[in-house]
DNA sequence: TGGTTAATTAACCAATTAGCGAACTACCCA
DNA sequence: TGGGTAGTTCGCTAATTGGTTAATTAACCA
């Protein structure tokens, strides 16, 4: 993450399996660390580290209930993803657009040749 | 890229401004190494080695015109993306639907009582 | 043939990431 | 007070990333 742009940081935190995984879980509700570490094969440290990155991407946030640190979901920045292909799809249609009416400008003119 | 399972270097890929710069170029059409790489601040293997991550990511197909390698866009992937995306907005906003409904079932219950 | 253009590959470096086990913190309970 | 539970932080590795310059490949042109 060298600038640290959201985007970026969103975009880095979702390009993980594990950290899809567990928000797939989140999105089905509240969920404490070691709920969301036991189907990962993997330490509880490591998925602490997981929850680190996707808390900085402003994906995740976390609670505090006693000793549990109960994570739920923060929509917003999925949806700046969302936003962004969207955006994206756009322009690249709006490109295809302009390249079919350039292609029929070209036909006309050979066949007024 | 751990498992560089199709999704996860999509977004890998993604997850850089300077490789999402060269999409949004390639988004407007075809373009050539050098073309992609002058407004970039940086040399041109950096250029290239960010083609290479678009490339394996499936984002970007590059051809050959002599001595010019013209890159153009692949929207599959970015598909895979949107879809991923909307699949995940839809099973969240579905727990929510089934937080309301259970939210609605405990008033019933209080109001019985 | 030799020079120029377009781009990649090679070799290197600093920083980051992803994982681990061990140690630590914070809280509840008896 | 002491023990158990829930998580995090602390080193420590190995691998990957992102960048550089120098060298190399490949094609065209005169």
């Amino acid at each position: 993450m060298p600038t640290a742009d959201p985007l970026s940081a969103t975009l880095a935190a979702l390009a993980h399996p594990v950290r899809r995984a567990i928000l797939e879980k989140l999105a089905k509700g509240e969920a404490t660390v070691n709920t969301l570490a036991e189907p990962l094969a993997m330490s509880l440290p490591g998925v602490s580290k997981h929850l680190k990155v996707l808390q900085k991407a402003g994906l995740v946030v976390q609670g505090r209930d006693a000793q549990r640190r109960p994570c739920r979901l923060d929509p917003k920045r999925l949806e700046d993803v969302a936003k962004w292909a969207e955006r994206f799809r756009r322009n690249w249609e709006e490109s295809f657009v302009r390249l079919d009416e350039y292609l029929v400008q070209i036909a006309k003119k050979e066949k007024r040749k």
